[in-house]
DNA sequence: AGGCATTACTTCACATGTTAGACAATTTTG
DNA sequence: CAAAATTGTCTAACATGTGAAGTAATGCCT
């Protein structure tokens, strides 16, 4: 078949290497926020909101984690259960609900995030510093083209 | 609190920068595959099976495709219900099943290939070819450090 | 041959991705 | 000011991601 279509192989298809690049990285994350009870985009939700100096709206967490509203309304409910985070409606739009971290989110944001940075300097150091700031580089420039 | 972590934002974050740059890319395809009713991960099954000489098991599939049994499973059901692939118990050991494009499969995989291969031209063209290989060169390296 | 671990695949349960639509609050417009 | 359009969020419905458990076929080992 693929002599007829010249379609690239899965080698040299971008989208493929950008997902299995991906996949190889978060698995070295993955069981540390595992142990923490988190998932990838729990987390990154209470990263958002930890490195925000005031309480953010949905709009707001949902451009800084680049997660869709849907999955985002979710997410906010189950941290929410859980009294990491707490939502009030916004008292100048009440359409809007300002979102902030509670205690226990602030503590367990504490906990994890040198666990977190710990890997990423493992990563660094395997995959050198110079190709780590090329590589984002590249993915910034690919994102925009 | 990035005073007291100094958490890199998720503007250096590899991990955001590979799912921003996978998402504004797969952007440029999805709506081409929704108009053959296929989703990306139905599209990557099809590419496989049109790719091989032979008839796939699913193992097979998944390691080409990178996607994980319970999902494949799925998918395949979904595309045998179209009549899209055929599945049928190996010979050998009646453990594996054995699938391949059905007719309607390979007629829509020689309709969907060129279209696909002209929006990857696209993106070349944009992107930039030297920059396209030293982007999949890096990915490679990372997914192996 | 009979037990036992292994293998290939599926099913289950829960979380997320994605699109479309619902809903209420707000803003715009005539 | 009232009708219409817009905005912010949520819900619904379906597909995929992920880990764990289930099932059946195979191979090994005695």
């Amino acid at each position: 078949m693929a002599e007829f279509t010249d379609l690239r192989g899965f080698d040299q298809s971008l989208p493929m290497a950008l997902l299995r690049a991906r996949e190889s990285l978060m698995r070295r994350f993955r069981p540390m926020l595992a142990s923490h009870e988190l998932t990838e985009q729990q987390w990154r939700v209470i990263r958002a909101l930890a490195g925000a100096e005031l309480p953010l709206d949905v709009g707001e967490i949902a451009d800084a984690t680049f997660l869709l509203g849907p999955s985002l309304s979710r997410i906010l409910a189950n941290l929410e259960s859980r009294k990491l985070v707490t939502r009030e409606p916004d008292q100048r739009d009440q359409r809007r609900s300002s979102v902030a971290l509670a205690p226990a989110g602030a503590e367990l944001f504490a906990k994890v995030a040198p666990e977190s940075e710990e890997i990423y300097r493992l990563v660094e150091k395997s995959f050198g510093d110079g190709r780590m700031t090329e590589l984002l580089s590249l993915l910034n420039e690919l994102e925009k083209s």
